[in-house]
RNA sequence: GGGCGCUUAGCUCAGUUGGUUCAGAGCACUUGGUUUACACCCAAGGGGUCGGGGGUUCGAAUCCCUCAGCGCCCACCA
């Protein structure tokens, strides 16, 4: 045989890779058929693969490639995300290395920075979702800063606006001081952390008196324009409309009452700062207090600090702490545990800040998008993520969409004048100039005067517009492509983007198309170490996810990652599943080697075991078929492949190829082998989707010329199941387990025959061929009298008995055993049965079974009884 | 603080409306096995009071209550 004795992955991949990708197969146009579409979760553009990646996209080839062999016309679109935040942070850092600062030169030499850093690193993920196997339409590969996918979140910018659902706001937002941009509330992660809060005594004006706030962030002195209390304090009453004294900078402010003041917290009292505290500026707007902003853009204390002024943050905070002590104003620090926000990108401590943004109103255009949810009409799985969706979409708050970044859209809102109105927003220049004549009255202005809002948009205000853009579905509303895939069918994705980008999509869907933009979300578990730990560079617990593929071989780190992922649980990834995903492919290779090394004579006989084994394969073939699609339907890809597995691995390899399988030396009849090869090409295809290279590898080794090739041929049709043959067939499989039982017991090898007999069987002779072929045994039937000695098997309340010439007194005891369990369990039914009220509850069909029960159980008993008697 | 979910074999998990002989799967483990598909293998086997307690029911892993532990989401007090 010249087939090599175990598969080797590298050899194959590429070379299927390449074949599939130069015929096309990957790609798809409108059709006559229904189309099954998909559209990637743009990865980072300059990101690369990780294990997330690699799971998510797996899954989504699985339902790509099972989706075309069942004959739809299915699109997977590809594409990448230009990634604000990350990409700009990594261009930034990029520069300082080469010694430039991005402060230094302007928007457009950053920009030119920008997309040459993603022309070098941008799309490498892509490539490597090649090596996985993704079989994504390459030809449509989008990039959210394509022309026309910028052009549509301009558009979808200006319509909103024109519809009055964004508009300019002076509100607190997250301040990443280190990337020097706000933040959305999704952005901000919250980490507990051990602090210090400061009992800090304010004088009071004219009197020896004074008043002690409680404080974690001391620095923010500067900012405060008045001390609260509650109104219902009557500890501090006295001091209401009183004044208190900052100290070090010796500034009188009032000391008012207010009900956001919890008198239990602290001392009760609350210095407030509204600049620097969401809930202090809302006590400042109702009082109408001085708002005192003492931060630079980077964290820094400003002028008003002074001398603090140019100092960090927290380092102010550690010198003030000590002046304050010096001048005895500090009445004590404590350790105190309180949650710090931080950047999920930066990880730096977030600042509350109070400044002009852009924000979308969320409230009405959500809500045709919870209803779907909760309606089923876009279905989420695991279905515990409904009750998520439903509370964040039910508090949803407006979104800040404006971001203080050059890499990204730049904001379509153009600046005329030098008062805060004096704004038109509009698609480009040209457009805004006509708008902006109109709305100043003033009809010589300039092109010049135009000043564009520098702010770029979030980034995932061009992503939750993906499903529509990727088919150009809003500057083009008729297009043949998007009227054809969108709606699109399923979304794969983490839940960690459930907020970020899965909600607004469904959002923009009905907003814009007034429709779904998908019919199911699957979310896949985190994916985690084997101690259940999250996957994380500075843990160095992440696999390197190439070396993966390299090592084991695509196929196996599909398996691998499948089968240590079920069903939407976070997945502790441990390589040792890629190497049963490996052990998985040899298995399967060898099958094929066993297949190829028959020699075909062209007989019509067959033997009757063969064409018992075909009959079972072909009512096991079809049941399973069954199985794996309600898994499909369900989403649960990795019972549908652990229903593969074992189908190919028990029933194909250690049943129905043991049975066919010549001896050694004689040939194969040529109708037993075109039926080999059928299963086994069958086999192959729902493998297809999860194992594509190795499949198509065996496929091309024993498909005839004018075969297709496995990517694009028809998934099985299950005929209808004969399940009462499946069932004689287990009664003969379990036989043959206990007759291999039997002989290791007794130490009998498999070249002794033994020869069975029984009374109350009568088997069909095909069936009883098999039990000779793989136990070795001869099964005579309706046998007038038993040998005393011989020795009894069991199976399914059917005795077979065995001429035992060796000693037989051990079993004696498991006999016994076994009589107890049944006498036992005969007990329990009966009482079930002689039970009135089980009799008129019970449904016919339960009372039935019990019966049967009953009745085989005392037959068992009969049978242990007359065993123990000899 | 508000909401959601989980706890079943050594590990990771299935277990549909309570009822087929329901206590399961894969891996791991134990024992035996190398005559020509595969030791990346074959055959056989041993593992669980279904987190604790209580209740409903003829019947509970499944429904209800309660306690304990774990996890996630949202909000957040200086």
């Amino acid at each position: 045989m010249n087939i090599a004795k175990s598969f080797d992955a590298k050899k194959i991949e590429s070379k299927w890779y390449q074949f599939w990708n130069e015929n096309k197969y990957f790609n798809s146009k409108p059709n006559d058929k229904t189309p099954y579409t998909i559209v990637i979760p743009p990865p980072n553009v300059t990101g690369i693969l990780h294990m997330g990646h690699m799971l998510n996209n797996t899954i989504q080839d699985i339902l790509i490639r099972k989706a075309r062999l069942q004959g739809f016309n299915a699109c997977w679109v590809p594409g990448t995300d230009h990634a604000s935040i990350a990409t700009e942070a990594k261009v930034v850092e990029k520069l300082k290395n080469d010694g430039i600062e991005k402060k230094d030169i302007s928007r457009d030499e950053f920009l030119n920075y920008a997309w040459d850093w993603t022309e070098k690193h941008g799309g490498l993920i892509l490539e490597q979702l090649k090596k996985l196997g993704c079989s994504c339409d390459w030809d449509r590969t989008k990039f959210t800063l394509d022309k026309e996918m910028s052009d549509s979140v301009i558009k979808v910018f200006v319509d909103l606006y024109e519809k009055g659902l964004i508009y300019r706001g002076y509100r607190m937002v997250n301040w990443d001081p280190q990337a020097k941009t706000t933040l959305s509330n999704e952005e901000v992660i919250y980490e507990e952390q051990e602090t210090k809060i400061f009992y800090i005594k304010y004088k009071i004006y004219n009197s020896s008196k004074t008043i002690t706030v409680a404080t974690t962030r001391p620095e923010t002195i500067f900012g405060d324009t008045a001390i609260a209390i509650n109104p219902d304090d009557d500890r501090y009453l006295h001091l209401k409309g009183k004044k208190a004294i900052i100290p070090i900078l010796n500034k009188e402010i009032p000391i008012i009452t207010d009900q956001n003041v919890d008198s239990e917290f602290g001392t009760g009292c609350l210095k407030v700062t509204p600049a620097h505290s969401e809930n202090d500026k809302i006590i400042g707007d109702k009082h109408q207090l001085e708002i005192i902003d003492v931060l630079n853009d980077d964290g820094t204390l400003n002028k008003f600090t002074l001398h603090y002024n140019g100092k960090d943050r927290f380092l102010a905070r550690k010198e003030i702490s000590i002046e304050l002590k010096e001048i005895g104003s500090l009445l004590k620090e404590e350790n105190y545990l309180t949650k710090i926000g931080k950047s999920e990108r930066t990880k730096c401590v977030i600042e509350p800040k109070l400044s002009d943004q852009w924000f979308l109103k969320m409230e009405k255009i959500s809500k045709p998008a919870l209803k779907a949810v909760i309606d089923d009409n876009i279905k989420l799985y695991p279905k515990k993520f409904k009750n998520t969706y439903k509370n964040w979409m039910e508090n949803i708050r407006d979104w800040n969409i404006s971001r203080q970044l050059w890499w990204g859209h730049q904001i379509p809102v153009y600046y005329y004048g030098s008062d805060k109105m004096d704004f038109v927003v509009a698609e480009d220049i040209d457009k805004a100039i006509i708008k902006a004549r109109i709305k100043s009255g003033n009809f010589n202005l300039d092109k010049d005067k135009l000043i564009q809002e520098t702010d770029v948009l979030d980034t995932w205000f061009s992503s939750w517009l993906w499903p529509i853009s990727v088919f150009d579905g809003i500057n083009n509303p008729d297009n043949k492509d998007f009227n054809y895939y969108y709606p699109t069918n399923d979304l794969i994705t983490g839940p960690d983007i459930l907020f970020f980008w899965v909600a607004r999509m469904i959002v923009s869907g009905y907003e814009f198309k007034k429709s779904k933009p998908f019919s199911s979300v699957y979310f896949t578990g985190l994916v985690r170490d084997k101690k259940g730990r999250k996957m994380s560079k500075q843990l160095g617990n992440s696999p390197d996810a190439l070396k993966l593929i390299e090592d084991f071989g695509a196929d196996s780190v599909r398996v691998g990652l499948l089968f240590s992922a079920p069903a939407g649980n976070d997945l502790l990834f441990d390589e040792s599943l890629c190497q049963q995903g490996k052990n998985f492919s040899n298995k399967i290779w060898n099958s094929y080697r066993l297949v190829k090394s028959w020699n075909i004579k062209n007989s019509n006989y067959q033997n009757p075991s063969s064409i018992a084994a075909i009959k079972w394969f072909e009512n096991r073939l079809s049941s399973k078929l069954i199985e794996i699609d309600d898994h499909f339907k369900k989403y649960r890809i990795s019972d549908a492949l652990m229903t593969i597995y074992k189908l190919i691995w028990d029933d194909y390899c250690s049943w129905y190829l043991e049975i066919v399988k010549p001896d050694f030396g004689t040939p194969m009849d040529f109708k037993t082998y075109d039926k080999t090869l059928q299963f086994l090409e069958k086999c192959l295809t729902i493998l297809h989707p999860f194992m594509p290279f190795i499949s198509e590898e065996i496929w091309s080794g024993i498909k005839n010329e004018e075969d297709k090739p496995l990517i694009i041929k028809n998934w099985p049709k299950n005929n209808k199941v004969d399940y009462s043959y499946l069932k004689e067939f287990e009664h003969i499989s379990k036989l043959i387990t206990n007759i291999r039982k039997y002989r290791n017991q007794k130490g009998i090898s498999y070249k002794e025959k033994i020869e069975l007999f029984s009374q109350n069987t009568k088997l069909k002779s095909e069936l009883k061929s098999i039990v000779l072929k793989l136990a070795n045994s001869d099964i005579v039937e309706e046998v007038f009298q038993i040998n005393q000695n011989a020795e009894s098997l069991i199976v399914d309340s059917k005795e077979y008995f065995i001429n035992n010439l060796l000693d037989q007194k051990s079993d004696l005891k498991k006999i016994k055993e076994d009589l107890d369990y049944n006498i036992g369990f005969l007990r329990s039914i009966q009482s079930k049965l002689n039970n009135k009220k089980f009799i008129e509850n019970a449904p016919d069909s339960i009372i039935k079974n019990e019966k049967k029960k009953e009745l085989d159980t005392i037959i068992k008993i009969k049978i242990l009884e007359q065993k123990l008697k000899k």
